[in-house]
DNA sequence: TTGAAAGCGCTAACAC
DNA sequence: GTGTTAGCGCTTTCAA
C-alpha cells in the first residue's frame, strides 16, 4: 500500500491513523521516524532475534505503514549474497530463434516453482553462443547471481566445462558424458533412444528412421541409442536431420515424409513436437498410424496424450529434474560437490505403435 | 576466461604473455594493475568518450585478460538503474499451480526475446496473490527492477490498479476495462468470444456451450462476447467452468462432454488447450468433429494447426503483444504516459467447424 | 584527460 | 539491546 492509503494499522499506539507526508525511502529515514538507529531498523526488518520484540514490531508496523521496503541492491551488495539464480537458455545451433521449445519452457516453469520455493529469484537470460565462453561468463561473472542453471547443453558442452572449471555454483540440464567437469542433470538419452527403437522393432517395424537434428548432444545421444538398437537387430536406421523447434520444422518434416511411397515403417522422433508434426504429415498423405507407419516421440509432454492417436513416447521426468537441479545447485552454493545424474527414461506406450 | 588461462592477447605491449597471479576482482584492482585510478577504469570500461582512446583500449584489453567484470550490484546501486525488468505471473485463482499454461509460457519466451534485444535482463517471479497488493509490491518496491510486466490479470485487476496508482513503470497483459488505471495490452477478448460464437452459429450450430473457468477477467470477457452473439441469434449458451491449465482440466472436460447423448453441437473453448482436450474426449465418445459437434479454440498456438482435424480458433498476436508491452514499458520508464491497447483477434478457420 | 573524494543504501563488527 | 562505524564496489561530480 502506498503511504497515505487506507491501511489504518490497529496496533498503532494511539496516534493519528493518517500518515504524515515524510518520504521514507531509506533505512535512515525510517530510523528517524522510529527514533532509533539505522542499524536497529535493519535488524528489526530482518527479523533478527537480537532486537527487542516490542521495538521490532513497532518498526515493522511503521515500515508497513510507510510502504517502506529496503533497497535490495544495497542489501545484496553489502551482504555479498544476491538471492538470485541465473537461468540461461543457450540458443546454440538454432540461431536467431526465440525460446520456443515447449520442453524447455516447461522445465523453466518448474525451475521457477522450485527456486521460488527455496526463496530464490530467477533471472532469465537468453544466450546466443559465439564460440567463446562469453555468453556464460557474462552471467556467472556479473555479481548478480548466487548460482547459474543452464537449460540444455546444445553443442556448448566444452565451453560450459571451461567455465565450470572456475565457477562452482553451476548446474546444467543435459546429457552427462564421461570426463565432463560440470554437473549435469538429465535423462539418459542414449537409453531413451534405445527404448524407442527397440519398441518399434518389437512391434514389427523393419525400416527405421530417426527424425531430428543432432547438433545438440542430447539429440545425438538419442540417435546413437536408436542406432545401436537397430544394429543389434540387423536393421537400417536412416537419419533425417530436421529442425527441432522452429518455423522450418514443419516444412522439413513434410519434405521428408510426404511421399506416397514412403519407405519407413518405424520413426524414432527426437521430440514429441516432431512426432506430432510427423503424425500430421502422415495423416495428410494417407498413411495410417500405426498400421502403415509407427511413431515414437520423446519427452512425454502433457500434449502427447492428446494427439490422435495418442503418442507412444519416451517420458522425461521434468518435475523431478527441476527439483534435482535446484537441490544440487543449493549444495554447490554451500560449497559442497555434487555428481551428475542421468535419470532413467521410461517408455509410455500409447497408440502410435502396434503394441 | 579465468585468470591464467591461455588467452595470450597479442596486443599486449611486449610483456610476458602469461598473466600474473594477482586477483583482479574490483575496479580498484584493475586500476592498480593499469597504473591509473579507479575512476578512469570505470570510464574506460563504460566506453565513455572522455577517456583517451589509447588508455581506454589498454584498460579494456587488461580487463579481458584478467577476466574482470564489474560487479553489477555495486554498479546498479550507484547508478540507480538496474537494467532489469521484473516479469510476474500471478497464479491467481488456480492456486498451488505451476506456471504451465503454454500461452503464458510462449508470451514469456517472446518477452524474454524483446527485453534482451532492448538490453534488459528479465527477473521472473511466480506470485500467489493473497488479497493484498503485496505479491506485486514485493517486486515493484524491491529496488531490483526498473519496471514490471505482469502476465495475465487473472482476477487481480483492482489490486494491480492500486499498485499502478503510485508505481508508473508497469504494463500488464490482459483485458482492458473502462476506468482502469494501469496500462494493459491484450486481445479484445469480448470480440474474440463473439467471433467464435458467431462463426459456430453461421456454421449451423444451435446448442452452444462455453468451456472454461471465468474467474479471470480475460476468460470472462470471452464468454460475455460469446453469450452476446448467442443472444443476438436467440440461442442458448451453457457455461461449463472447467480448469484452464492444470491436471484437473482433462477429467473435468471428460465429465462434461463424455456422454453419448451430448446435447451441444457447438463449443466455444476458452483456450486451444481446452479445445484440444475436448476434441479428444469427443473423439473417444464417438462424436464426429465437426459433423456432430463443432469446436472453436482460442489463442492459435502453433499446435492448433497440428490437431486432427486442425483447430478452428481465435488468433491472439502474441509476438506483437510482447513487442508492444516492452515498448510501452520503455516509454513509461522514460516517464511518458501510455494508453492501453486491445488488439483485434482474428478468426482462423480450419477444420473443426463446418465452414 | 585524469585523479580524488563523496556517496548510492544497506549490513555487520564492535562498542556501550 | 542498541548506537556507531566502516565499508560492499561502483559512478560521478569537482578539481587539477
Amino acid at each position: 500500500m502506498a503511504a497515505g492509503s487506507g491501511k489504518s494499522n490497529g496496533e498503532d499506539s494511539g496516534t493519528d491513523t493518517s500518515v504524515p507526508q515524510v518520504e521514507v525511502r531509506t533505512l535512515a529515514d525510517l530510523a528517524r521516524v522510529a527514533g532509533v538507529s539505522a542499524g536497529t531498523v535493519s535488524r528489526a526488518l530482518a527479523g533478527k532475534s537480537l532486537v527487542n520484540t516490542e521495538t521490532r514490531e513497532r518498526i515493522q508496523a511503521l515500515a508497513r505503514q510507510y510502504g517502506f521496503r529496503p533497497n535490495q541492491m544495497a542489501s545484496k551488495l553489502r551482504s555479498r549474497r544476491t538471492g538470485v539464480i541465473g537461468v540461461v537458455i543457450p540458443l546454440g545451433h538454432e540461431k536467431r530463434q526465440s525460446i520456443s521449445d515447449p520442453f524447455f519452457l516447461t522445465l523453466l516453469g518448474q525451475l521457477a516453482d522450485q527456486l521460488t520455493e527455496s526463496g530464490y529469484d530467477l533471472m532469465l537470460s537468453r544466450a546466443i553462443p559465439d564460440g567463446t565462453t562469453d555468453w556464460l561468463e557474462r552471467i556467472t561473472g556479473s555479481g548478480m547471481v548466487d548460482g547459474v542453471l543452464v537449460i540444455g547443453q546444445s553443442d556448448q558442452s566444452e565451453i560450459i566445462d571451461r567455465v565450470a572449471a572456475h565457477y562452482r555454483p553451476l548446474v546444467v540440464w543435459g546429457n552427462h558424458r564421461e570426463g565432463q567437469v560440470h554437473c549435469v542433470v538429465g535423462t539418459d538419452n542414449e537409453h531413451g533412444g534405445r527404448l524407442s527403437a527397440e519398441h518399434l522393432i518389437a512391434s514389427g517395424a523393419r525400416r527405421l528412421a530417426f527424425l531430428g537434428d543432432t547438433t545438440g548432444i542430447e539429440i545425438a545421444m538419442r540417435r546413437r541409442g536408436a542406432a545401436a538398437a537397430a544394429q543389434d537387430a540387423g536393421l537400417p536406421l536412416t537419419h533425417i536431420p530436421v529442425a527441432l523447434a522452429n518455423a522450418e520444422m514443419g516444412p522439413q518434416i513434410k519434405a521428408a515424409l510426404a511421399m506416397p511411397d514412403l519407405d519407413y515403417d518405424g520413426i524414432v522422433c527426437a521430440s514429441d513436437l516432431i512426432a506430432m508434426s510427423a503424425l500430421r504429415v502422415l495423416y495428410e498423405t494417407g498413411r495410417a498410424v500405426p498400421d502403415d507407419t509407427q511413431i515414437v516421440g520423446f519427452d512425454d509432454l502433457p500434449l502427447a496424450a492428446q494427439t490422435m492417436p495418442p503418442l507412444t513416447t519416451i517420458r522425461q521426468e521434468i518435475g523431478d529434474g527441476a527439483r534435482v537441479m535446484v537441490e544440487k545447485l543449493k549444495s554447490r552454493i554451500e560449497g559442497e560437490d555434487t555428481s551428475s545424474l542421468a535419470m532413467a527414461p521410461t517408455l509410455i506406450v500409447r497408440r502410435t505403435t502396434l503394441r
